[in-house]
Formats: structure tokens, sequence, C-alpha cells
DNA sequence: GCCGTACCGTAACGTACGGTACGGTTGTTC
DNA sequence: GAACAACCGTACCGTACGTTACGGTACGGC
């Protein structure tokens, strides 16, 4: 029953294309039926059963399968410059708009949405939220602590979570919520590149060291 | 599309009544039936059928019913002054940030949002999106207008939807999907006061006037 | 050759739910 | 008070789907 192990050699090749086969019909926007993935997979219903014991597993496993493969690029754990920290800052918008935009990321937490509002049992909200905005904050703060320290960065000790909160906020904006609403936006390579960049600029006017009144420290 | 008909009297008070009904069931987290609506409205389901079409027809008319009574408080049509207008963009923060934590936001949300992935015909994540997002920034960018032209703010002309984002950004931050993925969140009306005094404050130090390098404009 | 295991394909069962039909009750109109 | 409309409650139908059961095939071990 408990699926605790969330290790990548979790599942073998057979069983990971299963749930790569979940992964596409949940993106294709095609139902997920235990048939239907027992046809797009040519497998077994059975043979599902045994492997995730039911449909809330199936979809647990589907979840993690995907989260545990968009760890993000790892951070450069060079000195920290202000150059660095703006660079790396940037790259990281990149990135996360890119996967905000994407099919797969638009999918799952529609999935995960969902099944928050009725599911109790198999929380798949928990899961997308510990591998969504939890780990991009969670990676992002020691950046930030690292450039506060460093007296690149301004704001009081213990608020860099809120510092990166405010840095998610400038970076996606209101655009996941449109996203998971249906709105036909789209995110090209370009504009992810300027908003990005626009929001590390922000960033640095909001908390850079060094300025008269830095507006992000809390009053 | 447009929400021309949704007038308060397009519907009958007994017809209200059910509507009501079915925003409770969602909101309480229970399933939405045809036959726990007519049961908890203590109606037929022949009635519901004759007013609301199908359950597509019922879910729009709910979703819709509920849209039409958020309505933000009118704007202060007085003149732009700095003061004013930040206390209308606090007032707006909080207001906004108040409905977005309600149950009935996160319930109507996860609904929209669990449609806008399957279905195709009664896209109630156009309503939702429309009385969302787009609704505050429709409202916002008037006001953030007048400042520009009295010299209170600084953004390019045409820009004031890109800054009204960035404030949307710094005030829901990741609170709205964090909450649709069922994070037990609490935001208590002295957290929302704070969060949105600074996102106000954060706003004016990316965007009031008269500043050496405003980083909120375009590159 | 024979058994156990793993798997596929498909039939079958039980239930939930959208949608329809119909009898019974109440209120209105003439 | 008869006719009629609106509505409630409930039985009913058809279907989709989760879940189980079972027959058949391939393969490694002995």
């Amino acid at each position: 029953m408990s699926a605790v192990e969330s290790g990548a050699g979790e599942w073998t090749e057979r069983q990971r294309d299963v749930l790569d086969a979940a992964l596409r019909l949940i993106v294709e926007g095609r139902p997920l039926t235990m048939t239907s993935l027992a046809s797009a997979a040519s497998c077994s219903k059975e043979t599902i059963y045994k492997w995730f014991g039911d449909r809330a597993g199936l979809l647990t496993a589907t979840v993690r399968h995907q989260a545990s493969r968009v760890r993000g690029t790892p951070l450069p754990e060079g000195r920290a410059t202000r150059d660095a920290l703006e660079a790396s800052l940037h790259r990281f918008a990149v990135e996360w708009l890119t996967v905000l935009g994407g099919q797969t990321s638009v999918a799952l937490n529609r999935l995960a949405v969902a099944h928050a509002g009725t599911d109790r049992a198999a929380d798949l909200g928990a899961i997308v939220l510990n591998n969504g905005p939890l780990a991009m904050e969670a990676r992002l703060v020691p950046m930030l602590e690292a450039g506060r320290v460093a007296g690149i960065l301004d704001f009081d000790a213990g608020d860099a979570d809120t510092a990166a909160r405010s840095f998610f906020g400038l970076v996606v904006r209101d655009v996941q919520i449109r996203l998971l609403l249906g709105d036909p936006l789209s995110l090209s390579p370009t504009e992810i590149e300027r908003d990005a960049g626009r929001a590390t600029r922000q960033f640095f006017t909001l908390f850079a060291a060094g300025q008269d009144r830095p507006a992000g420290g809390d009053s």
C-alpha cells in the first residue's frame, strides 16, 4: 500500500513505460481510465492493479514519476557576486517560466488542483506543491541568504523566504493561474527571456543592498 | 466571453436558492451531483433540468451567479494624489487577498481549473478568468494610468497592464496556487493587511516617479 | 515434460451518475 | 369546482468506469 519510496529506481522500465503512457493521456487531455491506460500502454488492467494497487495509487505514482525528473539545474556554488547572483536569478526565472508554461506542468497542476478539492487520500496536491512552489523557494532561499551575507542583498535575517516569495510573484505574476484556467497564453522563449529579465531587475530594485529605502524588508 | 447577461435579475429567488445550494455543496467539498443538489435544495431533478438545461448549464449558472456578486468596491474617482493612490492600491490588495483566500474562491477556482482541463463546452475557466485576474487588472489599469498621467507613477505609456500584472504578482505571490493545491495556508486579516502593505510599498518602489532607475519599465 | 510466474486480453460485476418519466400535491384562473 | 401549470419526490434507464475474475501465452527452472 504505502509507496513511500520515491527514488528513481522505484519502478522497472516496463512500469515506467506505463506511467509515461498515463502521463501522455493526461497531457493530451484524453480521459485517463484504467481501460484507456491499459489500451494505450498495451498492458493488462490486472497488471496495473497489481503494480499500483488502485487508481489513486496509479495517479500518485504517475505524478511522482514526473516530479522525479524535473529537478532544476544545480545552483552554481561559486562565490557570491552581484553579477553571478543576478545571472542565477535570471536563469532561475527562465527555467521556472519554461516549466510552468509547459503542457505537462499545466496538465499535472490541473490534475492535482482538482484532486485537492475532492480526494483526501492520495494528496497529489501535496506532491505537486512540494515539487513546485515549495521546491523553488527551497532552492532560492540559500541563494538569497548567501547574497545577503555577502552584502549584495538587503533584507532582515530570516526573511529570505519572504524575498523568495516576492521573486516568485514578480516572475510568475498571473501567468500560472491564467494557464490553469485555460487562457490561451503563449510563452515564447523570447517573452520568457524578457519577463525573466524584468522580474530580476525588479527584484534587485527591491532588495539590492546599499539603497535609501529598501522596501523589501518588513516594516 | 462577455458576461453581459449576468444581471442579478436573471434568476428568480427560488432559482437563486438552488444555485446557492449548489455553491454550498461545492464549497463544502461534497459531491455536486444532480441528485445531491435536488436533495440539498429540496427540489426535483426535473425542475433543475427544466431551469438549467443540463449539468453544464447548471455549473455555468452557478459560477456566474457567484461571480455576479463579487464585484469589487467602486474606485474612488477623486483627484489622483500619491496618498490617495497608495490607499486605493492598498485597499485593492486587501480586498483581493481576502477574496482569494475565501473558501468560495478556492472551491470555484478548483472547479474551473478542473473543467478547463477536460470540458470544452462549458468553459467555466473563461468565466472565472474574466471575473478573476482579468477583472482585477481591468479595474487596476485605469487607476495606474491616472497615476501616470498625474506624474505619480512612472512607466511607458501603454504599459499600465504590465505594471498591473506586476502588482498582481507582488500581492498574490504563491498564495493562490498553494491554496488551490491544498496547502493549509491561513490568511488572517492581520497577515492580509501586512502583505497588502508590503506589496503596495514594493509597487511604489518599483514604479513611483522621480527615482533614478525605475526598474518597472521595459528595458 | 511439467510447474510456477508474469503477463496480456477480455468478459463480467457493482456502483455512481446524468438524464427522463410519471404520479401526487399545491396554487391559480376561469 | 374543473382545468391547468408549476413543482416535488421517486422510480427508472443507459452508460461510464473502477474493480475483479478468468482464460490464454511466453518463459525460466527442474
